[in-house]
DNA sequence: CGCCGCATTGACGTTCGTCAAGTCTAGTGG
DNA sequence: CCACTAGACTTGACGAACGTCAATGCGGCG
């Protein structure tokens, strides 16, 4: 319910830890000082607060610096559905930009802070800068490519394998930022990780216990262990799942 | 298996009945000349025919003029999931852009034309044409916004809903190209509707029994005449589904 | 006409959802 | 500092929905 603070801190993206997974690369210096012209501002966010809802007006994307985000859809009687987990480096709102309105809800699971990039902006820089042209194309075909993902999990996995295949995922992009490949501390609730997995919370527990027993990995609430890292690949394998493509 | 023929033929936008769907709305006639150089060729394909596989080298978008598509996205051993169909005024190919390389594959379910727009003129065109720039974005986007129905319904659907949501879906599309809003023929088999709203064939099969014993939908084998339009959307609308925003 | 692929239908099994009880943990206030 | 509480998580028993396997029907094409 509560609004996050804006905050107006004037930004680098030059000096930014994100550059890398946020930015085109090979940029020249001059080009990246024009992209900080994108950010308008950076935006802290406390957990549980809401960036954009289902309905609202759509002005900017979101580049996440740090924190941990879930987006959501939202169906008439208030049930919603998760469609994906961001954390720091990733995009979003781009699903705004098709009707001047977000589709989508994004909601803070961690306090975090973001970069506004106005859209008008970009696209008026991208139509100069070639590479962030290239860039942002990219952004938006890797997001339709990691929701092919999704939905052939949706589709024709079972409950193991999609857990499996979320563990793996997550701590595979974890570990692309610097942290342990096997262990991780979930910022979402088990109802929400059933929500994207479209399985009940009870069955995401009760996975989780068979795969305790099962010395896969060590479970402490939410703080996640993975013992046996190729086991759980082979649970995905196994079933023909697309492996760790889910981006 | 078999490759399509390539066709060269040259192309006029400006006199395309697909301009409406297809192309940006509120252009010059000399930036509609300006958008036929976006367009390769034609290439007629012919049923059952790959237009482009998975792991393939990503040249060109693929502009739907005539005919009817599946994408799917294929696993290691074969098994394949379908995630959508599309038709006349849809653009396919945008998942290779992330890579450069195709990450799924488009069948061809029945005989058809598409218009091959090489990506670089397209990226070259959309920075100099505002409004094919905006046009750019606003696919890409509606391509997230419809996977993310996609996921709420195979999140969060029983099978009757999603069968009725499917329906109502395609026939909507189908309307909107001046077809008839309650009677349609199904281009592709039970097994890839399954496929595409993870379900078995088998199950498929006997909710449309169960959809015909309600008088909702005659069926005669895929010739489907939608009865009861109001009766498929309450079986939808009743558990919370995002309606027929899938796509 | 006969074959083959597609579709339908039935019987049965598995997986997951539902309902309910109970446990653990972090945060709050006395 | 500890007791208390609320929310999150776990576990069990049961049932519903869907998958699996198998037999049969139908229609189009050679």
């Amino acid at each position: 319910m509560t609004r996050m603070n804006i905050h107006s801190v004037k930004v680098a993206c030059a000096n930014c830890s994100m550059q890398q997974i946020c930015m085109p690369s090979g940029l020249s210096s001059q080009e990246l000082v024009s992209c900080d012209d994108m950010v308008a501002t950076r935006r802290k966010v406390k957990r549980h607060s809401t960036l954009f809802r289902s309905g609202e007006k759509f002005t900017s994307l979101y580049a996440i610096r740090t924190g941990f985000f879930k987006t959501s859809v939202a169906s008439e009687e208030g049930r919603d559905h998760v469609i994906g987990f961001q954390m720091a480096g990733e995009m979003i709102g781009l699903d705004g930009i098709v009707n001047d309105n977000h589709s989508c809800e994004a909601v803070a699971l961690e306090d975090g802070e973001v970069c506004v990039m106005p859209f008008h902006r970009v696209e008026e820089l991208s139509r100069k800068v070639r590479a962030l042209q290239r860039h942002v194309h990219k952004l938006m075909s890797r997001e339709i490519v990691r929701e092919h993902g999704v939905m052939l999990m949706l589709g024709s996995m079972r409950a193991e394998e999609r857990l499996a295949a979320f563990l793996l995922n997550l701590v595979h992009r974890l570990h692309a930022r610097g942290f342990s490949h096997s262990e991780l501390i979930l910022r979402m609730t088990r109802e929400e990780i059933g929500s994207y997995l479209g399985l009940k919370l009870e069955t995401v527990s009760r996975t989780f216990s068979r795969f305790v027993a099962d010395s896969i990995v060590a479970v402490q609430q939410r703080h996640i262990h993975i013992l046996n890292q190729e086991a759980l690949r082979h649970i995905v394998i196994q079933s023909g799942g697309l492996h760790p493509s889910l981006q």
